[in-house]
Parts: C-alpha cells; structure tokens; sequence
RNA sequence: GCCGCAGUAGCUCAGCUGGCUAGAGCGUACGACUGUUAAUCGUAAGGUCAUCGGUUCGAAUCCGCUCUGCGGCGCCA
C-alpha cells in the first residue's frame, strides 16, 4: 500500500502506465468543479495534472483537497496514464491525497512584474522559468568542472578576502577585517599565477565581487567566474582552450537540458548550428578595420571597444569571436606587450571572447607579463605601490615561465545559452547596486 | 559619475487637458457547476493614489524636494 514516492519525470515512464504510483509535490495549479478536482502538482522534474471526482475521493477528502491552495505540500496516490486530455499528456487518477503543509495565499499569481519577481525571489525560485535556468546553470558549471580534470588540470581554490587589487581600484568592495580593511576578491589571477608553479594547470569556479557602478542588464556586483590559469603556454593558446571550453559545456547542455531549453523557449538548433560552425579569431586592429568597413564605425585606434562597437561587430557574426591584441594602453598592469606586432601602437598579449545577439563579452583573458622592470613600471603607473605586490613580483623572481589564464562570465554564458533578457536570472539570488535583497 | 523611466487594492494596470463617493482583470472569501487546460458564472471584502511640502474653493491628476525600484552610457565577466 505505502509504496516508495516516485518523481514525476519517472511516473511518465512507460513502465508505470497502469499502475498505482505515490507522487510527492506541490499543488501548481487546481482547477474543478464540485464533482471534479484538477490538481497539477510539481515536484523538481516537472508537472502533471492529478484529477478525482467526488465520488473517487469520498465528500470528506474532496473537500479538503478542492480547498487546498497553490503551493501547499501533497502525497498523492493514484493511478498514472497517458491522457491527451491532460496537460503534458499524462494524468493521475487520484486513490488518496495527503495533505503535508495547507499553503498561504501564494503571492505570485499569474500577472507579474520584474521588480515582484525580484523581491520574492526566494518564491519565485520555483517557478518553472527558474527551476529550468538552476538546472542549465547546474549543467554549466558541472561541464567546466569535468572539461578541465579530463585536461589535466587542478582546481585549485583562491582566497576570497583579499588585500590588493588587480582589475583597478574603483571597483573594489572594501569589507571590515578585524581592526582593519580588506577586500573581496575581482579576481583569482593573482594566486593562481602563484599556484602554477606547483600545480601547472589549474582552474576553479568561485564567486567574484565588483563595486561596478553599473546598472545594466549584463552586470551583477557577485558574479561567477571560471578561470583558468596554465604554465607554459601563451595567449593564443588560451584562446583556444576558451573556445573548446565553451564548445563542451554547450554540448553537456545539449545532451541534459533540452526538455528545460524548450520550457525557455530556446531553439536547441540555434546551437547545435553554432557547434558546427568554425569560431573566428580577430585581432583588435582588424576590428576596428572590420567596423568602418561594414558598419561604417571611425574607431579611434587605442581605446577599448564600447559596448556600441562590440554590438556593431557581433551584428556580423552568429558564433563566438575571439578578439585578440588590444592596445597595452587600456589594459591592466600584468598584461605583457606583443612585440613586432602588425598594429599602429603596442599592443597586449591578451584577449576577449564575444558571444553573439548582443551578450557581450564571456571570456577575458591574457599572457601574464613575467618583466619585473615592466610590472613594476605600470603598477606605479595605475597609482599602486608595488610594495604591496612585492610577493607577486617574487613570482618572477623564483623560476619564472611564460603563462596565461582568462576568466569566463558563467553568469553571461548561462544568460547566453539560455537567451535571457537580463543577467539576474541567470543567478538564483542577484546582487546589484540596488539590490541585496532576499 | 552622467542620462532616462516608473511608484494608484495582494498582483497587473486604467484614471493624469484638476471636480472621485478612485475603477477593471487576476488573486482571495462565499455560492453554483461532472473533463478542466493559469476553466466558467454570481456575490462580497479589499485603497492615508510612495513620502513630505507647495499651487488651488478643490489634487491620484499641476509644481518641487526626498525615498524606493528599473534601465541606458561609461567600466567590466
């Protein structure tokens, strides 16, 4: 009689056509009349309508069961078949319901704006829009994992709280430390370039905290990133690895989340056409030339790409593109110069990955400079005291060897993938400028 | 840092050339209904129109401050 629960996903299976089963959820919707109960439940593999009638439940427990609210926790046992006249196609006749938690009157109804969405986002979280997001993310995140170990590499685990900056210092959130400052980490890269001299090859997923002032739908204040640091190899080698990276988590995606691309009304073919295409690799010099001939774009050469421009350029590519040679100028301290490089001005070893419709850049990264004379010289230049930084220059001090790294934005990649409008869905609880709440 | 948009029932919105005793749909409560597809029908409850101040005989409506949220630029993943 008390047989094992089953999820809903297994009560579809063939197998189970015909027979009792003992589904445990919650009520999504209910429907009836006073001799019909409609009842589609959830539970974290989908949804299927349950349906009695009075005289299948007894007067009693179709009462109790007619009254129950959406959200309230259930046991329903009964018997499953394919219906067409269900949704989903399959339906259970319900034997006996057992009430675990009478819901109160669940906030989120059927018309809902962004902002409600956001503030009960602890409730919202089990939408199906969300259910079907956490489980791409879970995906992605596994994938970077497993695409890394069957390389080779290490994951290895920065600390969070950190005394210097890398990326520029506006951007930094200072947190009390005992009688002191602190911050959160932008960034692994420092650490990791110490780790590859005993690791070589490592990567990791961790959070990443930035004080951006930036109030768009591509930017959260903690985000996700997947870096990945290796000895002896050099930028364009990085490249690849990003792009192969990429490449294998949109394969995992294909091969366990159709069934949630479909609830997000993403078209699988879109990138199944994407894995079969070539990725180009630009130069930023050719970019620019790429954007005054195509677009018509007079780009000063030596100042970053805008959003505008990298919008611009991507309008002419339906894959990822890597942008590779960026004026040293407007980059960060530690990444070193190409020499003999065909451009108007020096240029970085360093590269962005931009993925197409708009999503901006997934991936950064570069060669790390290995020159203490050159660090040292541009870290004053930022306003650093190299003191501070003395014991990432003894990286180079001890042994040193070419190495590159990049850090890739799960969050963007996941907003990507999944075509979301905004950024804050593609993370269970954002944090913005605006928002650290709940 | 700069620019823009919004705040009216639990939710989504209408009302904004000043005249309101502030409406609708959804949700909720009660009732009806034997196959519903975020069912349908009936009845009801539910509001200091974000705050403060100003103009006016009269303000949800016009003006100003503030607060909150959202987005765009810049910067970045």
């Amino acid at each position: 009689m008390d047989e094992e629960p089953i999820s809903i996903q297994e009560a579809k299976d063939p197998g189970y056509q015909g027979a009792e089963v003992r589904l445990r959820g919650w009520i999504y919707r209910t429907r009836g009349s006073n001799k019909m109960l409609f009842m589609v439940i959830r539970d974290s593999t989908g949804i299927i309508q349950c349906v009695a009638s009075r005289s299948d439940l007894g007067d009693d427990l179709f009462t109790v069961a007619k009254d129950l609210p959406v959200e309230s926790s259930v046991i329903v046992i009964g018997n499953v078949n394919k219906d067409d006249r269900a949704p989903g196609g399959y339906e259970v006749h319900m034997n006996d319901v057992r009430t675990i938690s009478k819901a109160d009157r669940f906030p989120i109804t059927k018309d809902q704006s962004e902002e409600f969405l956001r503030e009960n986002r602890h409730l919202w979280i089990r939408s199906r829009k969300m259910n079907a997001i956490l489980k791409v993310r879970s995906t992605v995140t596994g994938a970077i994992h497993e695409f890394f170990r069957k390389k080779g590499y290490h994951e290895f685990t920065p600390p969070i709280f950190t005394p210097n900056q890398a990326e520029g210092g506006s951007t930094l959130f200072e947190v009390k430390y005992y009688d002191r400052s602190i911050y959160l980490t932008q960034t692994w890269q420092l650490y990791a370039e110490a780790a590859i001299f005993s690791l070589e090859k490592i990567y990791d997923v961790s959070p990443t905290f930035r004080a951006e002032r930036s109030k768009t739908s591509r930017h959260l204040s903690e985000f996700w990133m997947a870096e990945m640091e290796a000895a002896w190899i050099g930028y364009r080698e990085a490249v690849q690895i990003a792009m192969d990276e990429i490449r294998f988590i949109i394969k995992k995606v294909l091969e366990n989340n159709i069934g949630d691309l479909e609830i997000l009304e993403v078209d699988p073919d879109g990138l199944v056409h994407i894995l079969e295409k070539e990725w180009p690799v630009i130069t930023y010099t050719e970019a620019l030339g790429i954007l005054n001939d195509k677009a018509g774009m007079d780009v000063q050469w030596g100042k970053d790409l805008r959003t505008v421009e990298e919008e611009e350029l991507m309008k002419l590519f339906d894959t990822p593109v890597g942008v590779v040679e960026y004026p040293k100028e407007a980059m960060a301290f530690y990444k070193p110069v190409l020499e003999g490089a065909d451009a108007p001005g020096p240029v970085a070893k360093c590269f962005d990955i931009l993925a197409p419709e708009g999503y901006g850049e997934i991936v950064g990264g570069s060669e790390r400079d290995t020159d203490i004379e050159s660090l040292s010289m541009a870290l004053e230049k930022e306003g650093e005291s190299v003191e501070s930084y003395d014991w990432y220059l003894d990286l180079r001090r001890y042994g040193s060897v070419q190495h590159s790294g990049y850090g890739l934005g799960v969050e963007r990649l996941i907003a990507w993938i999944c075509k979301l409008e905004n950024i804050k869905d593609a993370i269970p609880f954002p944090r913005t400028m605006t928002r650290a709440y709940p």
